[in-house]
DNA sequence: ATTCAGTGAGACATTCGTGTCTCATATGGG
DNA sequence: CCCATATGAGACACGAATGTCTCACTGAAT
C-alpha cells in the first residue's frame, strides 16, 4: 500500500485517543503499513506523537481562521468555531489530555498561540456585552478546549449522538444549563 | 517514614494527573517511600491505578450523598455537589483522562453507579422545570465530568485560581457565557 | 523486459519498566 | 533493653517495546 501520510496520522489519533498506551506496533497495524514503514517516516513514538501534535494545531488553527471570528456576534462567531473543530474533535481530545508529556518549545508556542486567539475572542465578546465579566477568558477557553474533548469523547463511546455534537456543546457553552426565561 | 496508604495515594494521583506514563519508581519517590514499600502494599501497577479509581469512586460517592442532591432547588443541590467534589479534582481529573484503559468489571460498576446518580438528578432537574430538557441527561453528566476535570486541570497549572474553582464550573454550567438580561 | 524505489515481514540487540529478592537499618512495642 | 516488624536501598532476572537491520517482493516508471 502507498504511503499516506494524513491517512496514518488520522488513524493513530483514532487509536491513541482510545487508548494512549498503544504500540507503535499496534499504531503501524491501525495504519494498515509495516511497523518498519512507520518507522522509516516517523523516526520513532516522539516524532510520531509530535506529528499529531503539529496537526492538531494545524487544524485548530485552520479551524480559528474557517470561523472568522470577529465577524457578526459573538455567538455567531462560537457556533462557526464548533462546527468548524468538529471534525478535529477526537485529534484535539487526544491531546488535550495528552500534552502534559512535552514541553518542546515549538509545541508550546503553537498552543500558546491557540491559547492567546480563543482567549482574546471571549474577552472581546466580554467587551461587547456578550459575554458575562465574571468568567475569566482563560477559564472559558480552557472551558471550551474541555468541553469539546468531553464531546468528542462522548460521541466517540455512544453517549452521545454525533450529530447532537455541535448543539450540546454550543448549547451549554453559551446557555448553560439552567432553564430560563428565553428558552 | 511509617507508610500511610492516603497519603501515598493522594501523591501518585497528583503524580499521574500531570504525567500518566509516571514509573513505579517516580510514583514512589513523590510518595516519599521506597519502591519496594510501595510493591508491598500495591501488588503491581494495575493494583495501583485500581485503587485510585476506587478511591476516586468511594470520594465521588461520598460527596453525592454529602450534597444530599434531592433537597431545596436544582441549583442549590448542584452547587453543593460541585463544592464538595472540589478535594477529589485532582483525582477524578486523573480517573476522567485514565479510565479509557481499563475495562474491569467492579469498576464500571462503580462508575455506572455515579453516572446513574447524575444522570437522574439532572433528569430530576428537567422535570421540574429548572434544567434545559434539549441538553440530554447524559451529556449533562459527561459535561459535569468534563469541566470538574478541567477545573482541576487549569487550577493545578496555574491558569484559574484555586478559590475560583467553585464558581467558575458552577455558573458555566448552570448559566453559560451568554450574557442573559438576569445577570 | 528491466530497473529501482518503497514496502512488509522478520530477526536482532538494546533499553526500560517491572516484579522479586536479600540484607542492613530503623522504628516502635513489650 | 531487646525483639519484632517494616522499611530503604540495591541487585537481579524477566518481559515488553523500541529502534535498526536485512531480505524478498511488489508495483510503477522507463
Amino acid at each position: 500500500m502507498t504511503f499516506d501520510r494524513e491517512r496514518v496520522l488520522r488513524s493513530a489519533a483514532a487509536l491513541l485517543t482510545r487508548r494512549s498506551t498503544a504500540t507503535m506496533d499496534e499504531v503501524a497495524r491501525a495504519a494498515g503499513i509495516g511497523r518498519a514503514t512507520l518507522h522509516r517516516h516517523f523516526s520513532g513514538r516522539d516524532a510520531l506523537v509530535r506529528a499529531l501534535e503539529n496537526l492538531g494545531i494545524q487544524e485548530f488553527e485552520a479551524a480559528l481562521d474557517a470561523a472568522v471570528l470577529d465577524e457578526g456576534t459573538s455567538e455567531e462567531a462560537l457556533r462557526r468555531l464548533i462546527a468548524a473543530v468538529e471534525p478535529s474533535g477526537g485529534l484535539l481530545s487526544f491531546l488535550v489530555t495528552e500534552n502534559q508529556l512535552f514541553e518542546g518549545e515549538e509545541v508550546n508556542d503553537g498552543w500558546n498561540r491557540l491559547d492567546a486567539r480563543v482567549s482574546a475572542f471571549f474577552r472581546r465578546g466580554q467587551e461587547r456585552g456578550e459575554f458575562r465579566i465574571d468568567l475569566t477568558p482563560a477559564w472559558l477557553t480552557e472551558a471550551l478546549y474541555g468541553l469539546v474533548s468531553t464531546g468528542a469523547w462522548a460521541v466517540q463511546v455512544g453517549r452521545v449522538a454525533g450529530q447532537d455534537f455541535q448543539y450540546m456543546i454550543v448549547e451549554l457553552l453559551l446557555g448553560g444549563a439552567r432553564r430560563s426565561v428565553e428558552q
